[in-house]
DNA sequence: TGAGAAAGACTCAGTTTGAGAACAACTGGC
DNA sequence: GCCAGTTGTTCTCAAACTGAGTCTTTCTCA
């Protein structure tokens, strides 16, 4: 019984996997940035068939033989918002999951391997003007303590931590992305899935310093936390939070003009530290609607 | 330039990607459990080239139209233990992430959806005696503060916070799996972020009962955080706190007979709770080295 | 029967957190 | 130029949580 794997794997293997597996393998974008204090999300309206007019992820075919998942996402991220090499390095990109319901594009079997990106502020993506261009849209407000779905980390099957069915089909139904956001394929799910990864990851690692620019405020900084989580933080206790998790920020010893600002005095910059975590992590108020 | 994925992502959707993709869709599962106070991991050794001989994880293609990752992750895993459908509801799955490098494997391209599966106790593998079957291998000794990969959070390109070089190729040297597994294809990469998954998910989520059958005490539950994470827990903070955190375990009310223990009065017996989060989380201890 | 081991309840000091107050610096409107 | 309102920053205080250790009781093994 053990061996059947092992055997069809051989046998596949003396195959040309051209003959007999028509999988498309994809990368989409899950791209971030903050605009007017406000998250936004960078979408395509597709051209064509299927879901013609609707909004996408960018994203495209992998290249095959010739770049890596990682390579690809970076690529489509730079062809879709302009960015040359030296920009993209300020962006940071990181691997969200893989998405293969054989149903989930109706033209073929299509494997798409999702990608999220926080970007600091970037120019307008539709520059150029042209009907398939890219651009910002807002993510709609998020329920702070609103139920994601959690995709590459949701439990498969019906173990006996998920749930009380105890035989069904197996298939759960999907839980509705963000209010208001209809989008191509299963581009809703897979943008849930981003922005609960993206509200986890500010947690415990610096990277919530990836939507500002060089230097930045406190302030500034607070501004991304409450952005991404929808929930307003206490300023006096996130400023001692912050300036006390070693490696987070680190003082520039200047202090910025602040345009825009409603009075105050001038707010001190800080850049980027050198921690990779967070350490003690900075943990969102009060989740315990999201406990069970 | 904005329009250039899109009109590329349009000719290819004209094509048949037959015809021009041959990137092959495979899944590796990444099955722990624990045998004998240790965790130990699933592995097949290969029958064929390429690395004939050699250790490497469970897995094989995804049937194209008929099934999603999730499925064929649950089959594999099923073929490989010999598990039914009653006895694989017992086993958290979740997907760990994706690997594409073109030449992760010498054949052709192959993108490879890895699973993380934590099971508990089951029978050998082997039973069937075939040669070709699976083993539960000791997972090496785990360094409590070593360097995970983290691949599927592992940041892409040079980002400011990626380190201190500027322009190389952006090929960065793969950190080395755990100390002597020599595992096929990026078998050990895997492994690695598995394991770091694995050690990461139980600080915040309940799965360390899913490593434990239906009833067990809280000694075995701490064994289990013990072996994960490779070190030492306090018995009695490690009961207060797993006791304190609301729906972690429910009591069963019976207490235990304790076979091959050393002594000690009988331990009282529990459930896993109905909680999908822990809160406050269970965290690891000092991880200071691991911050930077 | 006694030594050793483990379950589980407690104590205590140090750290971290949430909530709020206080104060100075700055803006915009008048 | 003055005033009201806003914001950056520091402090205080109580509650919660954590790590380290002790103590008692129950059990196994030699």
């Amino acid at each position: 019984m053990t061996g059947r794997g092992q055997e069809e794997r051989d046998f596949l293997a003396a195959y040309d996997p051209r003959d007999f597996a028509p999988i498309a393998v994809t990368v989409d974008v899950v791209a971030l940035t903050l605009r007017e204090g406000r998250l936004h999300v960078l979408a395509v309206r597709r051209g064509g068939p299927p879901f013609a007019g609707e909004w996408a992820l960018p994203g495209g075919f992998v290249r095959a033989g010739q770049e890596s998942l990682d390579e690809a996402a970076a690529r489509e991220l730079a062809e879709e918002t302009g960015l040359d090499a030296a920009a993209l390095g300020r962006v940071h990109l990181e691997q969200l999951g893989s998405y293969g319901r054989p149903d989930r594009d109706p033209r073929m079997h299509v494997v798409s391997v999702a990608y999220l990106a926080f970007a600091p502020r970037l120019p307008d993506a539709t520059a150029g003007g042209d009907a398939a261009g890219a651009e910002w849209l807002p993510v709609p407000a998020i329920s702070p303590a609103g139920q994601p779905s959690s995709a590459p980390s949701r439990p498969i099957g019906q173990g006996r931590r998920t749930g009380t069915h105890g035989g069904g089909t197996g298939r759960r139904p999907l839980p509705p992305g963000p209010a208001g956001t209809p989008f191509a394929f299963d581009h809703d799910r897979v943008l849930a899935d981003g922005l609960e990864r993206a509200r986890a990851k500010i947690e415990y690692t610096p990277l919530a310093t990836a939507f500002l620019g060089e230097t930045f405020t406190i302030s500034d900084l607070r501004a991304v936390y409450e952005a991404v989580w929808g929930t307003p933080l206490h300023a006096g206790n996130f400023h001692r939070k912050v300036l006390s998790v070693p490696g987070f920020v680190e003082s520039t010893g200047e202090t910025g003009t602040r345009p825009g600002s409603r009075g105050g005095p001038r707010a001190r910059l800080y850049r980027a530290g050198d921690a990779r975590r967070l350490h003690p992590a900075l943990l969102r108020p009060d989740r315990e609607a999201d406990v069970r």
